[in-house]
DNA sequence: GGAACTCGCCAC
DNA sequence: AAACGTGGCGAGTTCC
């Protein structure tokens, strides 16, 4: 339940529609060939490793248990047989209370099988996500990403047929496989612009915490954080180990904490998909290898954490650091816009809509920012696109991942497009809208000329 | 036979 | 006291 409640804000999602519109309609080219090639090998491997599992003793005792042949893709089913008939120990539950079967769980199980499956499960959803969207959405080779700003609850912009904001990224081989489709106009190459903590530096703009913004332009409160989590002594981020740990503390600390997420869940998180250790009492060896024959778990013991139990109430003094000395003056404010929902019914974003109706706390807190984060981005995509009319440019604009915006650029136009877009999204953007106090700075990726959407490379763009 | 639901997983 | 925000999509399942 939310509206534009100024003109102004009626405005940014009319000329935002336009604007997207003409992302819409310039489209990127797909690879259908390669994507048929893919399919077929990744169907193959599906296959050796379905047979794997229907040979085994897992699957035979699986199927005389329930008496018919099981689907090993059905949750429901592998659930009922798991907890059901094995009896094993329910260590989460779905939404709904049923035993949980997802990758993190089963993995705790340590059952071949069951590790087979996930293999399966990964390539399948390349498969069937991501090269089947491709290329039953293509038509005559170019795809034509929708990008809506009708559906978000918070006013962020979403995509679909096929969905441009989802592609896998992190895992190295499926993000060659399903990018790799994804090509520029003959001649051309892929560009991605995105702002850097957009999220975190519009929070800063609603608070207007010292600390945080002085953390956003001088400091890495990454770091900061990851040496109150791990109780590291000299953080040294050239250390393999080092840098590991300042990336758990970003992805499964600060994020899910702006998010509104708490310690025990973070915890929880951290010690067993970034750390790599059990609950319970730490043994010597445990976890991953921080340096040279010496893993997290040794560190912990050697700094008195001796058990998960210790790692929780660890996270969670880390937590009150960070909101309740560390950020306080942003913990006010969430504090204080809580109040003001509690007393009025309803909250503002700085860029002008109105939201409403019932919300927990966390999501007052978190649409306003969602919003005018998104919002930036939407405003620089709209003056990007008059830009590139007015300098009658051969680039486009192609995409938009809610803090990023995707190029196909002509290579002789790059440096000028770059400058142009540099302005708009740091400089014009807070000419605009005053109330952005912050500085805002963006990274740039690039594609080779001709080269797939797998290719990106960061490109150093400085400062201007 | 399709709509709606649950679960799981990809992105920011 | 409670406890992770926003989406899209596929497969399995259930309901009508």
């Amino acid at each position: 339940m939310m509206s534009p409640n100024t003109k102004e804000a009626y405005q940014l999602l009319h000329d935002g529609i336009l604007a997207l519109a003409e992302a819409e309609s310039h489209g990127l080219k797909i690879d259908v060939k390669y994507i048929q090639k893919q399919k077929k090998q990744i169907s193959k491997e599906i296959i050796l490793l379905e047979n794997k599992i229907y040979d085994s003793a897992f699957y035979k005792d699986w199927k005389k248990a329930v008496k018919k042949e099981p689907n090993i893709y059905s949750s429901q089913q592998l659930g009922n047989y798991l907890y059901k008939v094995k009896g094993v120990k329910i260590k989460k539950e779905t939404a709904t209370g049923e035993g949980s079967t997802d990758k993190e769980t089963l993995r705790l199980l340590n059952i071949p099988e069951l590790e087979t499956l996930l293999e399966i499960k990964e390539l399948k959803k390349v498969r069937d996500t991501y090269l089947d969207q491709f290329e039953r959405e293509q038509v005559n080779g170019e795809i034509h990403p929708f990008y809506h700003l009708h559906i978000a609850q918070t006013y962020r912009g979403s995509s679909s047929n096929p969905n441009f904001q989802n592609v896998p990224k992190r895992d190295k081989k499926a993000m060659q496989i399903t990018r790799r489709a994804i090509k520029p106009r003959p001649g051309h190459q892929f560009l991605e612009l995105d702002y850097s903590q957009l999220e975190v530096r519009i929070g800063a703009c609603y608070s207007k915490d010292k600390k945080l913004i002085d953390d956003i332009l001088h400091g890495d409160m990454h770091r900061d954080v990851a040496i109150d989590l791990f109780k590291i002594k000299n953080f040294d981020k050239s250390k393999p180990g080092h840098s590991t740990l300042r990336g758990a503390a970003k992805n499964g600390f600060v994020f899910p904490q702006f998010y509104g997420d708490y310690y025990e869940n973070c915890a929880v998180n951290l010690a067993q998909n970034w750390c790599k250790l059990p609950k319970g009492k730490f043994k010597k060896g445990q976890g991953i290898e921080i340096e040279k024959g010496y893993t997290i778990a040794d560190h912990f013991i050697d700094n008195g954490i001796k058990s998960y139990r210790k790692f929780v109430a660890t996270v969670q003094e880390a937590e009150h650091n960070f909101w309740n000395v560390r950020y306080k003056t942003h913990t006010k404010w969430k504090e204080s816009i809580w109040r003001e929902y509690q007393s009025n019914g309803f909250i503002t974003s700085k860029t002008g809509f109105t939201f409403q109706g019932i919300m927990k706390k966390n999501f007052v807190i978190n649409y306003p920012v969602q919003s005018a984060a998104f919002h930036c981005l939407l405003w620089s995509l709209i003056e990007g696109t008059k830009a590139l009319k007015r300098e009658k440019m051969d680039s486009v604009i192609v995409g938009q991942i809610h803090d990023a915006i995707v190029f196909d650029v002509n290579p002789k136009e790059l440096n000028k497009l770059i400058k142009i877009m540099n302005c708009i999204m740091c400089n014009d953007v807070r000419q605009h809208w005053p109330w952005i106090i912050v500085p805002l700075e963006i990274g740039a990726e690039i594609c080779p000329v001709d080269g797939s959407w797998a290719e990106k490379q960061e490109l150093n763009i400085g400062d201007e």
